[in-house]
DNA sequence: ACCTTCCGTGTGATCTTATAACATTCAATA
DNA sequence: TATTGAATGTTATAAGATCACACGGAAGGT
């Protein structure tokens, strides 16, 4: 079940690869059943619906770009009915917010609690979540020397993929 | 003019403690005209308002509340005269925007030309600007790993700050 | 089996945030 | 002084997010 996408291991950092979709689409859907189920959480058609959604797009999406294609799959129309779906799913780790973009993504590291941080490419648009622990360290360094307590964290670098570099390039 | 805020020196980390205000405000304002002087910026009465209302509160402001006090001091009360004002700010490393809040609040080390990090409390919606050159490290490190070239970076954490913890504590 | 309660969903309305498009004014300078 | 380009003002509208209320269905107690 658990397919191999990019690298020799999950832990690849990046999402700017080519990797394979169809089994990834349907892992994470398959985890994310399983993670509901042993917590207790109700994995709804609507809820399935817009992680399948994100998952297939692996890209940032609006809310009213989930809506529109829940729409079409049958669901409410009315907003929300998306943020509903991506409330709960950003709730339960399956996704991220990318406040950058006042947009979702379904993430990438699900289960494993981290505390995320994205590239995003301001030309294609694409976005990669790196599994940054690391990252976190030099803020909460000053946070504990402030007595300020860190609950959540947003760390997003907007640039240019390799992709797009390369292009740009020629 | 380069009054003694909060400790011995203008590096002190944070904006969760008391300080001489109408000594930042004007100092910063003053600081301001000066760089738009030598870079040849025109510091428009609207964009000196604007950064004067930012500077007053001492928080983050969203683009509208900013505009009623723009209206409020005789400029124009459409959405535009507060974004560009906004704009203006962001542009040159006055003022930054918060995205986790869609706000904007005054830069607490103008000139200085930083990556900023942010620290928000939920609680009392105050925001502290780390001038955090150490937390762009890691994801630099993940960036240059991938091929990514960095051009901007949002860091905020959300969290309580040392005073509505202590209230809290009681 | 029934009831009740809670949670999730659907819908209409509304609020907040942000930008497009165009006319007008103003300062710098040729 | 004429020209030009940036800044401002205004109308309209797009994009993002939430409120409030009605309905329905699953979970748990009786």
């Amino acid at each position: 079940m658990t397919s191999n996408r990019v690298g020799p291991a999950s832990d690849t950092p990046l999402g700017f690869a080519k990797h394979d979709h169809a089994g990834c689409v349907a892992d994470a859907l398959a985890s994310a059943e399983r993670h509901c189920e042993v917590e207790g959480l109700r994995f709804t058609p609507v809820r399935r619906a817009t992680l399948e959604i994100l998952l297939q797009e692996h890209r940032a999406l609006g809310a009213y770009a989930v809506l529109e294609k829940l729409r079409e799959s049958g669901f409410g129309s009315q907003p929300p009915v998306a943020y509903r779906a991506l409330d709960f799913l950003v709730a339960n780790g399956f996704a991220h917010k990318i406040e950058r973009l006042n947009a979702f993504i379904a993430c990438g590291h699900p289960g494993e609690a981290h505390a995320p941080a994205f590239m995003i490419c301001r030309i294609c648009e694409a976005v990669a979540e790196a599994s940054s622990a690391a990252t976190q360290g030099a803020l909460s360094h000053a946070a504990k020397a402030t007595g300020f307590t860190i609950e959540r964290t947003v760390v997003e670098a907007e640039g240019v993929c390799p992709g797009c570099s390369e292009k740009a390039d020629a």
